[in-house]
RNA sequence: GGAGGGGUGCCGGAGCGGUUAAUCGGAGCAGACUGUAAAUCUGCCGCCCGGAAGGGCUACGUAGGUUCGAAUCCUACCCCCUCCA
């Protein structure tokens, strides 16, 4: 078994170039995995999403257990052909929704007891239920189940979820039948010690691969950058790093810089269905007043099928009319740019200059900051 | 010609004596979105000054009137709709 191996390392950075090998194909890293949860990229085709460069999709225990359930899936031959997917899937346990629908679960020892946010109805997920269900599912790289906390909790409620999570990561391994690839989640909130007692324990679980969760959830970036770092330092340096839930362009560029393979993140294709699209400059907002009469393309050089097509004010047009097309042309926009921001990454790495890289892409590149704005015209309030 | 109903902010449409610059939609203008309960959510949306708090001005077809006070009541006029002739 060879699941992961480095081809490339970065001197000045932590940054590493790999492959990710796995039962439907290898993934070249740092990768990116767009949000599938229930079993699609919201609006694309498979045929679209290898057109963007996508290889490896995320997949949601949770959502496909909801629906159509691991029994109709099976049936219908399993996960891939039931998505038409014959790429790499990794699929995350539903520890996310442990978080994101705190509301309706309850968390115990033993596993997690949901009401289902469709019907209400009751459903477990224990550790073994999840890797059971993963496993059944089909899915090439598994996650193991893990608690996140929210952000803003005390060391003490963050101590005790890294902790379940580790005791959790423990029964994973032993429910796991088919051998398959099963990862484990570093936790501990916004507790550097925290988080490098968790990766010391998940490493000394002989996981073959890792992941940072929990983050992203409303801390600063520093904050953010100090937690990966001390997630990610206690790891084996062969094996694969993946950071769950980011992101966007600039933290790819960072967490990548940090040492980090591997990302999932909802953002780039839920901010394109609200009309947001990424460019090297920064975010826009199609909707804009401005680009109603723009004839040019969204990105002048992008190679993606919107912007080989369309104008924005085409887009802009779509989006103000409502119409669904706009939705999968900015999906598509926004995919093309990151799995682009990848594969610029992957080659700076390989050739030796991610650290220029890193820094031309990140002087252009100007993140929508609300904060930051305010505080700009306060500033020049002030000022005048 | 007769009988009813109605004219409210960019549009639709509440309100029917004071707490109303006027509920609520839509449109418009901006913002957010990160292991997706999201094609969602938030803010602004008469004019002027202000970063804001706030202040000033003009407003509910038109013109008068009643009243301490009117989008709300009365009168006249102008438009629109329905029915009858």
């Amino acid at each position: 078994m060879a699941p992961f191996r480095l081809t490339a390392t970065c001197p000045y950075t932590g940054a590493r170039g790999g492959e990710l090998i796995t039962p439907h194909g290898t993934v070249l890293t740092p990768a990116f995995a767009p949000v599938a949860s229930a079993g699609v990229v919201k609006t694309l085709s498979p045929e679209e999403l290898r057109g963007v460069g996508v290889g490896l999709l995320l997949t949601n225990a949770y959502h496909l257990m909801l629906r159509p359930g691991l029994e109709a899936i099976t049936a219908l031959g399993g996960l891939h052909r039931f998505m038409a997917w014959d790429g790499p899937i990794v699929s995350d346990s539903g520890g996310y929704q442990v978080f994101s629908l705190a509301r309706l679960v309850k968390v115990s020892e033993e596993g997690v007891v949901f009401r289902s946010h469709i019907d209400g109805s009751r459903h477990s997920l224990s550790p073994e239920e999840s890797v059971a269900l993963q496993e059944g599912l089909g899915a090439d790289v598994i996650m193991a189940l893990d608690q996140p906390t929210a952000y803003g909790v005390g060391c003490e409620e963050a101590d005790g979820a890294a902790q379940r999570t580790a005791r959790w990561a423990v029964r994973c391994l032993q429910a796991l039948r088919g051998g398959g690839e099963l990862w484990g989640i570093v936790q501990g909130g916004t507790f550097a010690d925290l988080r490098r007692q968790s990766a010391e324990h998940m490493a000394s679980l002989g996981f073959p691969g890792f992941a940072i969760g929990g983050l992203c959830l409303g801390e600063s970036r520093e904050e953010m950058w100090r937690m990966v770092e001390a997630s990610v330092a206690p790891l084996p340096p062969a094996s694969p790093r993946y950071l769950m839930g980011v992101g966007s362009p600039e933290e790819l560029v960072e967490a990548v810089s940090r040492g980090v393979d591997l990302f999932d993140s909802a953002l780039p294709t839920r901010i394109a269905r609200n009309g947001s699209l990424l460019t090297g400059k920064g975010r826009i907002n199609i909707g804009n007043s401005r680009f109603q009469r723009r004839e040019a393309p969204v990105e002048e050089d992008c190679p993606c099928y919107t912007c080989r097509t369309y104008s924005a004010a085409y887009l802009s047009h779509l989006f103000r009319t409502g119409e669904t097309l706009g939705l999968r042309l900015a999906t598509l926009h926004n995919l093309t740019f990151i799995m682009g921001l990848m594969a610029r990454m992957r080659d700076a790495i390989r050739q030796g200059t991610f650290p220029r890289f890193r820094e031309e892409f990140l002087s252009g590149y100007r993140p929508t900051d609300e904060a930051e704005r305010l505080a700009r015209r306060r500033q020049r309030g002030r000022e005048g």
